[in-house]
DNA sequence: ATATTTACTTGTATTATGCAAGTGAATATA
DNA sequence: TATATTCACTTGCATAATACAAGTAAATAT
């Protein structure tokens, strides 16, 4: 992917020349709530994502300050991902998204929904300690 | 845009399906926060979307039932559009992509930073004007 | 020493997007 | 009444993004 360019101040604009597509925020949803961590975790996700499209979006993500590449403590061929704080931050989106799509979409996995009923019953509770949860990983 | 088949059943991956590109929240947005209602006024908004990509954009939200076709009171010749239910139950998305926003971009547009000052002030409140506000255009 | 894992890259076909121009119905203007 | 303009699109074509298949190099396991 080459580079995009901003295509107006909107805030809403902006964010979706950052992860306006539909992989992004798959991978940001595998980092925050299925807590993969690796390229090859990535690409196992159900979605089928092309690993030419992976590369380059880690790649954006990582430009945009979203993820971090770390050394994996396993081993010197594993990479390990890491949302920063500004992806940790895109947490309230994600949860509106799982509620918004929890009311509209019969088929939603059932441990998916099982995190649903945890966000509703205390949304800034949830916030709280899912951003603990993903800041601790080093 | 020919059809876009279901990815799995994962509710952001869901979610995407429908409104996952660098366009269709923008068309939300003018619905939303801009009052815009029709083809025109779409297309002059500042990030400059190509008349035909606005008409499958608008083709598939109505699809998906997040926008309906209504006559235009002003004349035949115009097509008035408007945010279903489901559309207007993207509100706590789009005001959390502002709030996030607003903490990672610099340039921000004044009247929207007015506009994200009341969300942050009451979002509940805020939640519930608007969408009083968006279903009571008829 | 060899096979396998891991994180990619490369090449190519397919699909989506961007841009310019055109169309037909409705409305405004002369 | 005839003509120009507005409005909501559609069409054709160049460019860009995505999907799919295969390959690579470093690290690790056997």
């Amino acid at each position: 992917m080459t580079k995009v360019k901003k295509r107006s101040n909107c805030p809403i604009s902006q964010s979706l020349d950052i992860w306006g597509d539909k992989w992004s925020l798959l991978i940001i949803r595998d980092l925050m709530f299925a807590k993969k961590c690796t390229y090859g975790d990535f690409l196992k996700s159900p979605e089928g994502i092309a690993t030419n499209i992976l590369a380059s979006r880690l790649h954006a993500l990582e430009e945009n300050k979203i993820i971090e590449k770390l050394d994996h403590p396993d081993s010197k061929a594993k990479v390990l991902y890491k949302l920063t704080r500004k992806g940790i931050d895109l947490l309230p989106i994600m949860i509106e998204i799982n509620l918004w799509a929890e009311k509209y979409f019969s088929t939603i996995p059932e441990d998916r929904k099982a995190m649903i009923k945890e966000m509703k019953k205390d949304k800034p509770g949830f916030i709280k300690a899912m951003t603990k949860e993903l800041e601790g990983l080093k």
